[in-house]
RNA sequence: GGCCCGUUCGUCUAUCGGCUAGGACGCCAGGUUUUCAUCCUGGUAAGAGGGGUUCGAUUCCCCUACGGGCUACCA
C-alpha cells in the first residue's frame, strides 16, 4: 500500500503573507498536485503574543487569489483537524510528557531573566551561552533538582518549560531533497524549549506532532528552517515515528543590497512584496499588494515559480496547470535569489497581452464607469488601438483617456518643437479638407491627408505633429488616422480648431 | 563569535567532465512606427581566488574569500 502524498503549508498568522511565503505555498501546491496528493493548510498560532487579527483570513484569501487553494485546512476538514494549533492545544502536553518519561526531555525552571543574565554575561566575555549538555547539570532543572523538589515546584504552580535533552557525541546524517546530505555534530545543538510556560508548545514540538498526526509525507519549507532540521529529525527518532522527507527552499533576497526581502524593500523600491494589499490593524499603515496594483495572478505565480526553479528548457511562460505538470523539486536551485521587480512587470505584460480582447473591453468599460464617463465610441476599436502598449488594465484608460476627454492643455515641449508660425494656417486648411471627407475611415483620411501634404510639398512633420498635438495634447500615442477615425469627423475638426485658437 | 547552507553575465538562470559557456530581464544600437510605446533584429556582459584529481575541469575534492540563514519560553 503506497501512502497518499500529504503536503502542508504552515504559516503563522503574524501579519500578511509575503511573496516568499506565497512562493513556499506555491511550491508545496505544485509538488502536491504533481503527485496527486493533498494540500493541507495548517495555521501555526502557538505564539499568542504575536497573533495578528485578520492575518489568517489574509492568508486564505491570498492563496485563493493565486489559485492555489488548499484541500484541507480551517473550514475544510479532511479528517485531520482541527487545523489551527491553538485549537489543538490539548494535544501537545501528552507528547512532551512522553518525552520526559522516556528521558528525552526535562523540566526547566530557569526564569527568562536568569537566562537573559547568563546570555549577557557570556556575551560580555566574548562567549555564547548555549543551554545544552555542557551546562544543563548546573542549571535550574529536573536534571539537577531532587525528585520531591521538582514535584513540589510543579504542584505549587511554579512556571516551567520542557526542554529537549539533546543527545551528545553523535554525528547526524540528514537528508534534504534539494541539498543532499548534511552532517551535523549533536554537541553543537542546544536543548531547545519544546513546551512553554504558558501551556503552549513551541514551533518545534507542535510542528513535529502535527506533521505526524496529519500524516504529512513531505515537508517543503524555507531555508531558514535548515538549522532546526537536526532537532526535528531527533524528535521523530525519540517518538519512534517515521520522519517525512524534507526540502528547504532558497530564500528570496533584496533586489540590491543584502539580506532577506522584507516589507521595507517594497516601500523603498516601489513594488509590492505582498500578494494582497494589507492594512495594519494597529498602525493603519497600508502595504501595497500585487492584486491591487493590477497584476494578474497567473503572472505573479509564473514569476514566483521561476524564483529558484526552472524547467530546464527555455520556456518561461507557464500556466499554473503546466507548472503542476513540470514541477520537480530536484530542479530547485540551492542559492538564494535576488528579487527583480522588473521581471515581474515583464511577466505581467506577457499575461496581460494574452488576455482575450473581450476582457480588455470589459476592463475599459469598468474604468469608464468608475469615472462616470459615457461614450459612443466603439470600445473594441479603442482597445485595439491601445492594448499593445498596455501592461496593466489601468493603462487602458491612461493610454486612451485623450479620446474621451479632449485635451485642455498642450504639452509645452511639444508646442516648442512642432507648433510654428505657419501652423495655424495649415491647420485651418486641414480642417477644410477633413470637412469634405464623407467616408471618415482611417485609411481614407490617411490617403487624402497624405496626398494633400505631398501636393503642398511640405514635410509631413509640419502637419502631422501639430495635428497630434491638437488631437492628443502631446507628441505621443497611437496612429493618428486611427485616432481621427474613432473621434469622428466632427470631433476631429473641433479639436483642431480649438488647438489653433488656444495656441495662436 | 559559533554552527549550517550557498557562490555562472548587473539580475533570474541552463550546463549533471569535452562549449564559440545557452536563454530571459535590464541596458545599448539598428529597423518598423513620418510621434511615443509596442514589435523585430543585433550587441553588451559570467562559472570568486588558490590548490588538487583527470588526457581534459564551470562541472568532482580540499582550503581561502565573499554572501546568506540560524543562534528566543518567535515562527
Amino acid at each position: 500500500m503506497t501512502k497518499n502524498t500529504r503536503v502542508r503549508f504552515a504559516p503563522s498568522p503574524t501579519g500578511p503573507l509575503h511573496i516568499g511565503g506565497v512562493r513556499t505555498a506555491l511550491f508545496n501546491y505544485l509538488f502536491t498536485k504533481k503527485n496527486n496528493g493533498t494540500f493541507v493548510l495548517r495555521i501555526e498560532d502557538t505564539d499568542e503574543k504575536r497573533f495578528v487579527p485578520g492575518a489568517e483570513d489574509y492568508i486564505i484569501e491570498a492563496l485563493d487569489w493565486c489559485n492555489i487553494p488548499f484541500d484541507e485546512g480551517p473550514g475544510k476538514d479532511g479528517g485531520f483537524g482541527p487545523y489551527r494549533q491553538s485549537e489543538r492545544k490539548h494535544l501537545y502536553k501528552q507528547y512532551a510528557d512522553q518525552l520526559i518519561e522516556n528521558g528525552y526531555a526535562y523540566f526547566a525552571f530557569d526564569t527568562a531573566d536568569e537566562l537573559d543574565a547568563h546570555r549577557k554575561k557570556h556575551e560580555s566575555e566574548g562567549k555564547t551561552f548555549i543551554y545544552n549538555w555542557h551546562n544543563r547539570e548546573k542549571l535550574n532543572n529536573s536534571l539537577t533538582l531532587p525528585e520531591n523538589e521538582i514535584q513540589e515546584k510543579i504542584n505549587s504552580g511554579d512556571p516551567y518549560v520542557i526542554r529537549f535533552k539533546c543527545p551528545t557525541n553523535e554525528t547526524l546524517h540528514l537528508k534534504d531533497e534539494i541539498r543532499g546530505d548534511i552532517k551535523i555534530d549533536t554537541n553543537v545543538l542546544d536543548d531547545k524549549v519544546l513546551f512553554k510556560s504558558d501551556g503552549m508548545p513551541t514551533y518545534h514540538l507542535a510542528n513535529i506532532v502535527d506533521d505526524h498526526l496529519m500524516e504529512i509525507t513531505h515537508v517543503i519549507r524555507g531555508e531558514e528552517w535548515l538549522p532546526s532540521l537536526a532537532l526535528h529529525i531527533l524528535l521523530y527518532r525519540c517518538f519512534n515515528w517515521k520522519a517525512p522527507s524534507f526540502s528547504h527552499l532558497p530564500l528570496i533576497l533584496k533586489p540590491n543590497g543584502k539580506g532577506k526581502l522584507g516589507k521595507r524593500d517594497g516601500i523603498e523600491g516601489g513594488f509590492p512584496v505582498f500578494p494582497l494589499q494589507w492594512t495594519d490593524p494597529k498602525t493603519k499603515e497600508i502595504a501595497s499588494g500585487y492584486r491591487e496594483d493590477g497584476y494578474l495572478p497567473g503572472a505573479v505565480i509564473n514569476m514566483l515559480a521561476f524564483l529558484g526553479w526552472n524547467p530546464g528548457t527555455e520556456q518561461e511562460l507557464f500556466l499554473l496547470q503546466e507548472l503542476t505538470h513540470e514541477f520537480d523539486l530536484t530542479r530547485v536551485h540551492k542559492a538564494g535569489a535576488k528579487f527583480d521587480p522588473n521581471k515581474s512587470k515583464w511577466f505581467q505584460q506577457q499575461y496581460f497581452q494574452q488576455l482575450d480582447a473581450s476582457v480588455h473591453v470589459e476592463q475599459l468599460k469598468q474604468l469608464l464607469s468608475n469615472k462616470n464617463i459615457s461614450t459612443s465610441f466603439d470600445l473594441t476599436e479603442v482597445v485595439n488601438l491601445v492594448k499593445e502598449r498596455a501592461v496593466f488594465s489601468k493603462d487602458l484608460w491612461d493610454l486612451s483617456s485623450f479620446l474621451f476627454i479632449a485635451p485642455s492643455e498642450y504639452e509645452e515641449k511639444a508646442i516648442k518643437k512642432a507648433w510654428k508660425e505657419d501652423t495655424p494656417s495649415l491647420m485651418h486648411e486641414l480642417t477644410r479638407i477633413l470637412g469634405d471627407i464623407s467616408d471618415f475611415t482611417s485609411d481614407n483620411v490617411s490617403n487624402i491627408v497624405k496626398d494633400w501634404i505631398k501636393a503642398k510639398e511640405i514635410g509631413f512633420g509640419k502637419v502631422m505633429m501639430p495635428l497630434r498635438i491638437a488631437l492628443v495634447g502631446s507628441l505621443q500615442g497611437p496612429d493618428l488616422f486611427e485616432i481621427a477615425a474613432i473621434l469622428g469627423k466632427q470631433e476631429t475638426i473641433k479639436r483642431i480648431e480649438s488647438a489653433t485658437e488656444t495656441l495662436s
